[in-house]
DNA sequence: CGAACGACCTGTTCGC
DNA sequence: TGCGAACAGGTCGTTC
């Protein structure tokens, strides 16, 4: 379910709680999740996004990383609140307790020894993002929807906003990559900049289940465009949202204006 | 080699 | 109402 900006929203959240602060406890109740260490006593430095990804850097130069898949959802919460369902892991502070609830279990958390090492992946927000996505898409074939959710080529965009993102930039998620003009690139990734950001700042999207650090649901939900809108009227030219599969994933476009 | 598919899980929604 | 099928925000290993 995170994508990019759901995940944002729960790195500036977190820097607000916990940087700075010691793990009193750290329990793992899923084994599934991956098995971190002893965290307790471990105190934690800052909180980065690496893609979809939250980086927790602790001390003595080390990190845990969070992945939360599609249903994963981290809560602030009071140090004796009775467990929710689906908890996998809880960390324990003097001011309350971080808890990870994640139904679909695809969730995984990794220690990792040295600081985080760079991604080739481009960061949607920056600099000259179109310059480093026309030579990667030139020579593929595949649709440019699935290139933008490859997280090999761009960190952190996932369907919903591949969806929007396409959606804004006039093009149809089936275009070939290597069809895509550096005109059409560059409106690909300025799309993605003022989506993205204007989805942080409504703190996500939440379609069902999402929830932010404090249990709050986004509001970006109000200003999707073509995502869960199928049948509904295209704001732009009054056609008709379709929903298609494309590689298994439902795919929402206006096939009159995404050319 | 690059691209596409099925698997990994559980809960909810849809159709008969 | 009941029940099985389809579907869900993501990635990974395998197959073509």
């Amino acid at each position: 379910m995170p994508e990019l900006p759901e995940v944002e929203t729960l790195c500036r959240q977190l820097r607000g709680v916990v940087a700075g602060k010691v793990i009193l406890k750290f329990d793992v109740l899923d084994p599934r999740i991956g098995d971190p260490g002893e965290l307790g006593g471990r105190r934690i430095v800052s909180i980065q996004r690496q893609g979809k990804a939250l980086l927790l850097l602790l001390d003595q130069g080390a990190f845990v990383a969070l992945h939360l898949r599609m249903t994963g959802t981290l809560l602030w919460r009071d140090i004796a609140s009775p467990l929710l369902p689906h908890t996998r892991f809880t960390a324990s502070f003097a001011t309350g307790r971080l808890d990870c609830i994640d139904p679909r279990r695809f969730a995984t958390l990794t220690y990792r020894d040295g600081a985080p090492a760079d991604t080739s992946a481009i960061d949607p927000f920056e600099r000259d993002s179109a310059d480093r996505l026309l030579p990667l898409a030139c020579n593929r074939r595949l649709p440019v929807k699935s290139f933008l959710l490859d997280q090999r080529f761009v960190g952190g965009i996932g369907n919903i906003y591949a969806c929007e993102i396409l959606y804004a930039a006039a093009v149809s998620p089936w275009r070939m990559t290597s069809s895509l003009s550096p005109l059409e690139w560059r409106f690909v990734a300025e799309a993605a900049v003022s989506i993205l950001s204007r989805a942080i700042a409504c703190r996500g999207t939440t379609v069902s289940d999402w929830r932010d650090l404090f249990g709050q649901k986004g509001a970006y939900q109000h200003e999707l465009s073509v995502y869960a809108r199928e049948g509904e009227q295209c704001f732009r030219c009054h056609g008709i949202i379709q929903r298609v599969r494309l590689h298994g994933r439902g795919t929402y476009f206006c096939p009159f204006c995404q050319k």
